[in-house]
DNA sequence: GTCTATATGCCGATAGAC
DNA sequence: GTCTATCGGCATATAGAC
């Protein structure tokens, strides 16, 4: 009956997003998938050849939108890279007090398919937290920071730990620690700025 | 027939933690640890009320093990506090090359049940968290290095961070960058020590 | 493309014998 | 304390009608 034929399909992919960021993917069947989205399961397996499928679609459809939230932080190019990476913590800091706040989708998959490394999932989160990293790359680098590589790494560290600290205590507070510990760590850096003035 | 009433309950830990760490706690059944205790699925039910139980036994035997064997890197009092966290991130380093290493079973279980904050897994990862926390914290005073508390925290996100990277990329690298970044941080915080002579 | 109905097996948990 | 046997329900996935 719906013209477009893909609207089931959309359908299908935003009530797993639901029920899957929520409770985790192992924990939600395929019926109660279809019965959020309000179709029969049979119409499930007509879009999505298998679970497997199904759950690649969903963590798929969180990489470009969990990025873009952040890049969207910070549209201007002029500012230091500290204040950048300032704002990314904030927004941590305050997103996980949503009471729907669950972690990393990525994360979270990534260790309840621990044993699978080839696992479609794995892959899709491998490469979103790749994306992640390049992006915090390429503001340091934007700022003439030196060793941009070696501290994107560690800025990606410090904010996926606080993350699984978050998740652990539900304690926002290690937001502001690791925003800290990332000042710090970029203050470092700068005395040894490949180029600029103020190399101190 | 066993003389010892509490060796079934030991094997069944065993069995329990065993498939537990390496596939995930919601994807291993009660049947499947009963097989590989060598018990029917009846005696797993005499020694555990409910899964959720056999699942606090299993993270629960874990806290004190994992714990020890960071602590058994470090027994002199004498040395340096960031020689001590090197050798954290080194043991890190090492042990996450083992083909069996799965990441940090409590920050897994945690990933889980995200949704259940009352969950008796939760309790035992944040409990273990808080005294993995303590020891670092304890490492830091001893040292008389000033804030230790804030560091121990920014030590424990760089720490729970490298295991989250490593555990999506499978690239030990991450442990050496955290170390890396623990350093930074601690020489840091040196020159603002307490008391000491070398205050800069 | 979506439906009703079903296949097949595993899920956590229990009854009752010994 | 451990066993055999089984409960009702839910898991992923499919057959075939419309």
């Amino acid at each position: 009956m719906p013209r477009d034929p893909s609207k089931t399909r959309r359908k299908l992919i935003a009530a797993a997003d639901a029920l899957f960021y929520n409770q985790g993917i192992r924990a939600v069947g395929v019926d109660a998938i279809a019965l959020n989205a309000g179709v029969t399961k049979r119409t499930l397996y007509y879009h999505f050849r298998t679970k497997d499928e199904l759950i690649a679609a969903y963590l798929d459809g969180r990489d470009q939108p969990t990025l873009g939230r952040y890049q969207a932080l910070i549209p201007e190019a002029k500012e230091p890279a500290a204040l950048k990476v300032q704002r990314v913590f904030e927004h941590l800091s305050k997103s996980c007090q949503d009471r729907q706040w669950r972690g990393c989708s990525f994360l979270r998959a990534a260790a309840e398919f621990a044993n699978l490394p080839g696992h479609p999932t794995r892959l899709i989160a491998a490469r979103h937290k790749k994306r992640f990293e390049s992006w915090l790359e390429n503001i340091l680098r934007a700022d003439g920071i030196a060793g941009a590589p070696d501290l994107a790494r560690q800025i990606m560290i410090l904010f996926d730990g606080a993350v699984a600290q978050i998740l652990i205590h539900r304690d926002p507070g290690y937001a502001s620690s690791a925003a800290a510990a990332a000042a710090s760590l970029i203050s470092s850096k700068r005395q040894k700025r490949k180029s600029g003035r103020s190399a101190r």
